[in-house]
DNA sequence: ACAACTTTTGGAATCGATTCCAAAGCTAGG
DNA sequence: CCTAGCTTTGGAATCGATTCCAAAAGTTGT
């Protein structure tokens, strides 16, 4: 048995085609004993009606895309999470892709947007170069969450990620932090403005920085045990260390303690995003606390904004209030 | 400037909109002097083929879904991780939708396979009935993973949870445990599997199980603390716990090591899924591995299969092997 | 009972890409 | 130079839902 179309629903009930749309769309203009032959008939024919059709018709989709390299980290899933609960309160379906880091399925998947399979993009962390997003972004709807890109048309919403960064190396002086040390990453445009923020810090602090150490490609746990074994066999340990993730940090600590440092007594270690992992870490690890679930929501509506009101090609980042989470892991 | 169509394209190259169809599309019967125009035009028109449109008329979308109800879980993010690359390896593209546990939602992101927004559907942990699942899978291209329903119709792809149980508690047995204590999840088949693998290896050795204590709602770190100190409470303490999933015993490892009890000399744990939280754990968890990667591709490629072969509805179950880890948290 | 409305209905046109059919344009062989 | 047999092309029909317009049905007041 084939799939059931508005024909035959209407055939059916007895009424025409238009009827059978103008119930399916809630139009008022429809007989009280009209909608009830139709709804029957939809019921019996177990109708649906098929959604390329309708989206041809209407030239709108009601769905988004959220794109990521991976959906390991439990930020994106907070921030994705975030996206989908606002796109669920204005009649949207979120979707979410993932890359692997892959420029060519990258490529496919904007087509998505660019071939009208879904009507906006929440970009999280592109592989494609900052040209190519303004390009995308001048012309279609899209926004961008945590990692910005400095693109003219570009825009998107994130914390702070200089000034953060700032602000927990200020807490690592503070509290007694004279050597200190980082763990970051430059593979993403975050990565390198909180390396900035953790330089004015320890340069305003009147110090210079100790050892800055980088990851590449999967920037995980595994990464931040091996930069923190890097850093014990460099000979002069660094009293503080600030990692670019909590999961880099998580590694960071692991290390350190197996070697038989005492954190924070010997080393304080700060991380980055409040992820699960942040309490999960023995000790609990100081960080910053990003609003991820708030960013998607934020990152929704301003997308929202540009897919319904037509020259709304608004620019600039919206930066969320973020907060230091201080707990164990450094010197209280 | 609208978008362009295919009639733009077609007048713009001075041919019909066949030829530019059949440029488009690859068909061998096109010179190569209209080839050569119609991809210029598209350049200069920088055209996009409307998917709506090219869907309605080929009744396919070459578009997958992967169902579950939250993105927070490792294995849930590698488990689509091998449905992306099997999907991407037959050129399809798999979207991932969170459901967020509400079936309104579930129901809605269902609709999307009824009503042709996709090919076909890789489910992870529904909310809806296990008729329900069976009555969509009767009709449509539906494939289960990790958490498989009993209805007729319907089939996955897993690992034997409760051989995989029965196993993992064995070794608990083996290496001395005789007060065996479980920290589970009903809410989930899964879940149920475990406990009745872990009750029989209790029962089997001659033994009768210690404490069984179950997590409800979001089932995390947290739920594994706090069950954890239920055990304590409980006076007579367990000599082994077997934890449900590796967050929940990373949990569980916490609780009883920050009340001063060593893990594993005066209480071995195990976990479940060898996520990356069971290496991050102190001590490194005993836990088994479920071939998460392989899962997602095995699926796809059954879903494949249902959604090319007409009448290829296949029913059961397919396990995968899975593997116990040894670690540090269980007496050697 | 009729005019002047309002509500409800049917049906054709439309969205944009694909595909099939018939016709046109070739090439080669005689 | 014509015909048989190719390749290539144009264009109409099609997919299924929506929407607009005009007409039919129904309501109200006088």
């Amino acid at each position: 048995m084939a799939r059931a179309t508005v024909q035959d629903v209407a055939r059916t009930a007895g009424v025409s085609v238009g009827t059978v749309s103008r119930v399916l769309n809630g139009s008022p203009a429809v007989s009280e004993s009209s909608k009830e032959k139709v709804n029957e008939a939809i019921r019996q024919l177990s109708y649906r009606p098929l959604a390329s059709a309708r989206d041809l018709r209407r030239d709108r989709t009601m769905r988004v895309l959220a794109l990521a390299k991976n959906l390991d980290s439990l930020v994106i899933s907070e921030v994705f999470r975030g996206v989908g609960d606002a796109a669920a309160d204005s009649g949207y379906v979120s979707l979410i892709a993932a890359t692997a880091g892959d420029p060519e399925r990258e490529q496919q998947l904007v087509d998505m947007l660019r071939n009208g399979s879904v009507d906006g993009l929440v970009l999280f962390s592109p592989t494609m170069s900052d040209e190519e997003v303004g390009a995308v972004a001048e012309q279609l709807s899209v926004v961008q969450v945590c990692e910005i890109v400095d693109a003219e048309a570009a825009f998107g919403v994130s914390i702070d990620d200089r000034q953060a960064a700032y602000d927990i190396t200020r807490h690592l002086i503070d509290t007694g932090g004279r050597r200190l040390a980082m763990i970051g990453h430059r593979g993403a445009r975050s990565g390198r403005l909180r390396e900035a923020g953790f330089r004015q810090a320890v340069t305003d602090a009147g110090l210079a920085p100790d050892q800055v150490l980088f990851g590449e490609g999967s920037f995980g746990f595994h990464s931040g045990r091996a930069l923190a074994r890097k850093l014990l066999e460099a000979g002069h340990l660094p009293d503080a260390v600030f990692c670019g993730t909590d999961i880099v940090a998580a590694g960071c600590v692991r290390e350190l303690t197996d070697a038989g440092l005492r954190v924070p007594d010997d080393i304080a270690v700060a991380g980055f995003d409040d992820s699960a992992q942040a309490e999960m870490c023995v000790p609990e690890l100081t960080t910053v606390r990003q609003p991820a679930y708030e960013m998607g929501r934020v990152a929704f509506a301003e997308l929202l904004e540009r897919m319904t009101v037509p020259g709304a090609h608004r620019r600039g980042r919206t930066f969320l209030p973020y907060e230091l989470v201080i707990r164990d892991s450094t010197r209280g």
